[in-house]
DNA sequence: CTGAAAGCGCTAACAC
DNA sequence: GTGTTAGCGCTTTCAG
């Protein structure tokens, strides 16, 4: 099959091309029956306008680049999927990249966005650093970042409070006296990691008291299962703090194998909740981040950028978290 | 910043745009100084080429569709994460479409991809009809499917083949006498479910029985736990497949909380393994899909599709699955 | 209400 | 080696 275009389309109708551009594009100054003319001819012809010439001709692309780290987690599953689901509303088309380790340098996802001219991008990425943004920035595509708090001109930001939860939760402890509080986590995303400590730390300052329960563990859930493993032979906390389910896990396995009941000898908390936490047994005492709706109200916020008319619009949208008790707290 | 085109580099450097388009792409031709000048205000000017352009004049977007059933499930998560890392090595943009249901027309998708003109599709999709890949196919857009045995002159695919598996993994069990073999899944998966049920029956049949173990369960987590835990009060069988990690461990502690010791009162296997088969207690036994090869292969078949020289490729491939035993089984 | 023509930014013959 | 020019397929004034 021929690649058909809109002179086709114009020649079968026997109109003109901007007539066929106008019925495309659902302008009202068309007579019904030349619509209706040229609408039998791209049916007959199976006529598909070419996105590609349109973005050149109208200077957009109406596509937006996502960038996460990576798209296996649950929670970045979530976010895409809330992402493409306003996404589809508003008709716009998502490029996702990924900055894998090793594989990907920012820089380069950078420059195939601006060469791809997206009208936007979405990131939501741990280590972000301000100069990407700033060529973003300087090319002028409107940026939403998911996680951090921020905004300027041409970014907004959707979040989530980590370190007010964390002192929040942790305040109550303090507050019955629980003052022998960890932190077990990989450094796999410092961004998270420093509000989390900002907030612990916080909170233990405000009894007079200093946080220094910080275990770094491996990333991998294996090794950290192992590591901690042997780490509860010689350890042991009041209430121990993760930030995702597998780290959760890997504390109560290696916990109970080493005789130590959650919740009564060591309670267990995860930042991140999932249903995986609540398979488990004990089940996992979590806070539910809204993921999707980090992902939905970032794409929102987007295209609310994108609009042409100057409505004023809240750049900084802090979305908040729900407790959720389980069994492994008191 | 004004948008800077190749125009404006050609007169900074003073020469044509057809030598500036020569040194962007890297043509032999040009002659070292002239190179280096036209570098020189390339970088001046900050001057990225704009990708749309460059698509409509050559007939190609570097990028490629794809299509998953949504981005929160592991497995679709590691599909997109080995379909990025090599889409990236050959330069291809991955467009992300997902068919959640309720909200999204699997002709609309099609639509926006034909009309988006990427050189490629990869569809990973349960419920896929040949409709869809025709109208593809129709309009000569190359396809590579996951999951589903099939090819063609435009399609190729990438598999693994569950009916063999669970055929040999049953047939296993029926030797040593064991015959009250039932499968618990939700039907979201209608094509996998086939084959789980025919390699089954196969297997049962080689032994003169029939299979009618199908117990059907709602899809999420927190609902066939509840349904499962009426269901095992009355029922009990000897092995127990199911497809998903979540499904395994809702038999799991349905049947526990029921008196149900796993593994010597009944057998539990997951056919598709995750991480959090490990975190279970019991482990959970299951068979390692090759899922991020699954995304890396589709998308190394597509880039040899896309290829014009007519070397002869293998436009079926079977993944292997390997089986991981663990505490879940005997 | 419809058509003609310029332009979006780039590539690829074809000249020179 | 480098420049000229004709598209790629569509939108959008500007006339009529």
């Amino acid at each position: 099959m021929k690649r058909i275009t809109i002179y086709d389309v114009a020649k079968e109708a026997d109109v003109s091309l901007a007539t066929v551009s106008r019925v495309i594009n659902g302008s009202e100054v068309v007579r019904e029956d030349t619509r209706i003319k040229v609408q039998e001819a791209i049916e007959k012809l199976g006529y598909k306008p070419n996105a590609i010439a349109q973005g050149l001709a109208l200077q957009k692309t109406t596509t937006i680049a996502l960038i996460v780290p990576e798209a296996s987690f649950f929670y970045t599953g979530q976010i895409i999927n809330g992402l493409i689901d306003v996404a589809k509303i508003y008709k716009y088309n998502i490029v996702l990249h990924t900055t894998t380790e090793g594989i990907t340098e920012m820089n380069d996802i950078i420059e195939t966005i601006i060469k791809s001219r997206v009208d936007g991008v979405v990131i939501f990425n741990d280590k972000l650093c301000k100069d990407e943004l700033n060529t973003l920035t300087r090319y002028q595509v409107p940026i939403v970042v998911i996680g951090n708090r921020m905004s300027d001109e041409t970014i907004g930001s959707v979040y989530v409070d980590y370190a007010k939860l964390i002192y929040e939760f942790a305040a109550q402890y303090l507050e019955k006296g629980i003052t022998d509080i960890a932190l077990i986590e990989d450094r796999k995303n410092p961004a998270m990691l420093k509000q989390l400590n900002d907030g612990l730390q916080h909170a233990m300052e405000d009894k007079g008291l200093t946080f220094d329960n910080f275990v770094e563990i491996p990333k991998e859930y294996r090794s950290s299962y192992l590591y901690l493993k042997e780490y509860f032979k010689t350890h042991k906390h009041q209430l121990v703090i993760t930030y995702r389910d597998s780290q959760a896990m890997a504390v109560l396995n290696s916990a109970k194998e080493n005789g130590l009941m959650i919740p009564d000898d060591m309670e267990v908390v995860c930042i991140l909740d999932s249903k995986y936490n609540a398979m488990a047994r004990p089940q996992i005492t979590g806070f539910k981040i809204p993921d999707y709706d980090l992902g939905a109200v970032a794409m929102r916020v987007m295209t609310k950028m994108l609009k042409e008319d100057d409505e004023v619009i809240d750049k900084e949208i802090e979305l908040s978290y729900i407790y959720t008790p389980r069994q492994s707290t008191k």
